[in-house]
DNA sequence: AACGTCACG
DNA sequence: ACGTACGTGACGTTA
């Protein structure tokens, strides 16, 4: 038979330790996870060195031990658990349960006793034992057959202490670890020992006494020293000290060592608590899923043809493309499932083929996808319009979660724990590498996706059903895929020749600034390098150096600003960079983005992705053209509608983020100031300087307009205070008395954050949730950024709600008048139509009518429209 | 690939 | 004492 071999695990110890040791961590839900995963990243590295067979964990039990009956203050003014530790206990039970390791405490006893008693047990019956611990006081339980582990920083590195080594490293035995510490003390365990003795001190006398009994007995003889009068004083302290350090070997522990025998860890079970826990880097090297959930077989069909019988009512299906660029690139191939039957077509043989057409046009067959959006706009443009789609995993998951990328479906898959799904990258190479693998491998991967999708339904279905968020998913996000991939299609005309004319006459300005700009340098650089640009600036020319970034000086438009007086140079720069931006951004960027079949744009606007619920916008970027600036707003003068006679028509929220912060702060005078239908800054401007309507000048109104971005964006004094260029006490003035003008702010702003460290996550007027990890960290900076965040996102994010519910309002509404209106573009707070001359009028009434009525709020909502020959001209 | 910059709401 | 306004995407430079 072969030895046993005990490990004791101090788990209180363990987890304090990694908890310390270890940056703050959190899972996707901002569960803090740092103390288990140092825990177990040490339980993996000792488990495949030692291999034992017998194991426990022992913890603390409640607050008061048998110590404290000797020394009431034993763990006196010891620092309460954080919260953030606490809450890690349970999944730290959880795991230690699935590794299938005992656990056991035990009232009035600590841990370190637990651990004495059964590590004597063992060494009686000649086991080999090893403690593990962070607390360096276990070492006085070593012995030839008991070695004590002390992990150090990382918690991978463990110092072994076996007698040899504590007498190497103190010159003493173990059991004069006990003494010691009588003699020295432990201020986290508030045992008090002899006022003045250190380490050193300890030590020596130990060396020469053996122990604080005998050292005692001959204190006599000690040569007189102030030392000598601190230990006679302090004698029965010294005595209760080592009392107290004393693990205590004879508890009254109702587990044996039978119950200890250690099986192995239940593969699946910890899996899954690592899963719970986004453990990922160990999920990924884990050797036990190598082992066990090799990824299980698929059987799945290559065909050619598919007949109307293959195709169910109910289906996932996934139409696979070459890159995310689906408005310009090429179908590989279809892959599909009933949760039995999986097959593939290739994209040549489904292309012709009207089983499959007539299918994926029936309304009335189900469509289970990832990404539909995409799968519609491809589709479209081989004539097939998609209809039919109950589920998009990539829109479910966003919504369930949107931090949590959906990039690429595998990882999506892997998230909810559906492992079979291999990366795009492994199939496919990336970069220059990126190639199509064999039918047989394709096939495959389509078809595992398909069946990823068909297997997690249900799964994310219920998880949003959960969290009463399935009316957000599926009334308002899933309908509104369809309607963004119409928008999409359809896309904008832009007249090139238009944009080349600005472009030819931006490329004659560029140069000439240029040219002035070398010559006040005295030399040629490149401009456009903010590296070069800051030598020429701050060390050639000597100017002030304002603010500086991680890598050098800044030398950013409000730094420049600030120069402006200091150099000529500075004002061509500004000019300069501005033009730049233009060419090369809006003229050539643009230009590239121009479909030469039709002279449109057709952006792709990203439904899960950002942190907030507004959509974006990609190749081209449509929703941050230039408006702000004459010279950058002409570039809208290049977008027009896509038909003669037509027009563009833009409608726009006024002030919305400032309407759904009144309605849900209830503040009563911001919700007055927009029922009476004020000038919101004007109207702060009065409240927050006291003056009547006539006495606010422009200088307060802009300064009013700063304050309520301010709070928009989670307010602080230092950013108001870098908007304005005012002092931080000036804007920590403007702040206080607009929190007192609008007292109902201030309750919101504090209510939201305190929701937010309470649940984790803040919530929209649709309940579209964000998680906020960061709410509870220790960390200043991550802690006011989350604050921020959580004050930002609800406003935002419903105002994101209400314009996404209008978009829908809105294409039903423009069926139903049987318009030929579209719908072409979203820019947060706006809507833009084409539209024939003929519709305006009944435009002006229904957009306004739709957009104001999308969702009711305790405020009216309110849109300002106009429409014009080209996108400049709507305004 | 990361950074700085700047365009939008 | 800490050091930032919230949310995006595209471009050019540099490592």
């Amino acid at each position: 038979m072969t030895k046993e071999k005990l490990l004791l695990l101090d788990g209180n110890s363990l987890a304090y330790r990694a908890f310390f040791a270890l940056p703050l961590l959190t899972n996707d839900s901002g569960v803090h996870t740092n103390a288990v995963y140092g825990f177990t990243t040490m339980l993996q590295k000792i488990l495949e060195e030692e291999k034992p067979t017998k194991m426990l964990v022992a913890f603390d039990a409640g607050k008061t031990t048998f110590r404290h009956e000797s020394y009431g203050e034993y763990k006196g003014g010891r620092q309460k658990t954080p919260p953030e530790l606490s809450e890690q206990f349970p999944y730290l039970r959880k795991l230690i349960d699935a590794y299938q390791i005992k656990r056991y405490e035990k009232e009035l006893y600590e841990a370190d006793d637990i651990i004495g008693t059964l590590a004597k047990q063992a060494e009686s019956e000649d086991m080999d034992v090893i403690i593990v611990s962070g607390d360096k006081d276990l070492t006085q339980l070593a012995t030839d057959k008991v070695t004590v582990y002390i992990t150090r920083k990382g918690m991978t590195d463990i110092e072994k202490y076996t007698p040899s080594h504590i007498e190497e490293k103190y010159g003493l035995s173990p059991l004069q670890i006990i003494d010691m510490k009588g003699l020295m003390g432990d201020t986290s365990d508030n045992i008090p020992g002899v006022p003045g003795v250190g380490e050193k001190t300890a030590i020596k006398l130990l060396k020469e006494y053996g122990s604080v009994e005998a050292l005692y007995e001959q204190i006599e003889a000690m040569k007189k020293s102030k030392m000598k009068e601190k230990l006679v004083e302090n004698e029965e302290q010294a005595k209760m000290s080592k009392k107290l350090a004393t693990i205590f070997t004879e508890a009254p522990i109702d587990i044996s060592l039978e119950d200890l025998n250690y099986p192995g860890p239940n593969e699946e079970e910890v899996l899954n608590v690592w899963q719970e826990l986004s453990f990922k880097s160990l999920i990924e090297k884990s050797d036990f899923r190598m082992e066990e959930k090799e990824t299980a077989d698929l059987a799945f069909d290559i065909v050619t043809d598919v007949t109307t019988d293959m195709l169910k009512d109910v289906m996932a299906v996934h139409v696979e493309l070459e890159n995310e660029h689906y408005h310009t690139c090429r179908i590989l191939g279809l892959g599909f499932t009933d949760g039995k039957k999986n097959f593939y077509i290739s994209f040549e043989d489904m292309k012709n083929n009207e089983a499959i057409k007539n299918w994926l046009e029936d309304e009335s067959k189900i469509k289970y996808m990832s990404d539909s959006k995409a799968a519609q706009a491809i589709l479209k443009r081989i004539n097939i319009e998609l209809r039919g789609v109950d589920f998009d995993l990539v829109l479910a998951t966003y919504i369930v979660n949107p931090a949590v990328s959906g990039d690429d479906l595998a990882t999506l898959a892997k998230e909810y724990g559906y492992s079979d799904v291999q990366a795009n990258e492994t199939i496919y190479g990336k970069g220059a590498k990126w190639t199509v693998p064999a039918m047989e491998v394709l096939a495959e991967h389509v078809c595992r996706k398909a069946f990823a999708i068909w297997s997690l339904q249900p799964i994310v279905e219920e998880k949003l059903k959960e969290n009463e968020q399935f009316d957000l998913y599926h009334d308002l996000e899933l309908p509104l895929a369809s309607i963004l991939g119409i928008m999409e299609s359809e896309g904008v005309k832009v007249n090139i020749a238009t944009l080349e004319k600005m472009g030819g006459e931006l490329e004659q300005k560029i140069t000439a600034l240029e040219k002035e700009i070398y010559e006040l340098a005295g030399e040629k650089f490149n401009i456009n390098s903010p590296k070069q640009l800051g030598v020429i600036l701050f060390e050639k020319l000597g100017l002030p150096v304002v603010k500086k970034t991680k890598t050098g000086y800044s030398t950013a438009a409000d730094v420049l600003e600030k120069l402006q007086s200091e150099h000529q140079i500075v004002k061509f720069i500004l000019d300069y960079r501005q033009l730049a931006k233009l060419q090369s951004t809006y003229i050539e960027g643009l230009i590239k983005e121009v479909h030469s079949e039709d002279s449109k744009v057709h952006t792709r606007f990203q439904q899960a992705l950002t942190a907030t619920g507004r959509l974006s916008s990609t190749d081209p970027n449509l929703q941050n053209i230039p408006i702000r600036l004459e010279e950058g707003r002409k570039i809208r003068q290049a977008f027009v509608p896509s038909k003669e006679g037509w027009v563009l028509f833009a409608a726009d929220y006024s002030q919305i983020e400032l309407r759904v912060l009144a309605h849900m702060s209830k503040d009563e005078n911001l919700v007055d100031a927009f029922i009476q239908g004020m000038d919101i800054h004007t109207r702060t401007a009065m409240d927050v300087f006291h003056v009547s309507e006539e006495e606010v000048t422009s200088n307060m109104r802009r300064a009013a307009k700063a304050v309520n971005f301010g709070i928009v964006y989670g307010i602080s004094d230092y950013g108001l205070s870098q908007n304005l260029d005012i002092t931080r006490k000036e804007a920590g003035e403007f702040i206080d008395k607009y929190l007192q003008s609008f007292p109902g702010v201030k309750e919101y702003m504090d209510r939201i954050v305190q929701e937010a460290k309470l649940n984790g996550f803040v919530t929209t007027i649709l309940n579209r949730r964000r998680y906020l990890p960061d709410i509870t960290s220790r960390n200043f900076n991550l802690r006011s950024f989350a604050e921020r965040t959580a004050m930002n996102t609800p406003i935002q994010g419903s105002a994101a709600d209400i314009i996404k519910k209008a978009m829908i309002d809105m294409d039903a509404r423009l069926k139903q008048e049987g318009l030929q209106t579209k719908m072409l573009l979203q820019v947060h707070d706006e809507l833009i139509f084409e539209a024939p001359k003929e519709e305006i009028e009944i435009l002006e009434r229904i957009v306004p009518e739709v957009m104001e009525h999308a969702i009711e709020l305790a405020v009216p909502l309110k849109v300002d429209f106009s429409y014009g020959h080209t996108w400049y001209d709507a305004k």
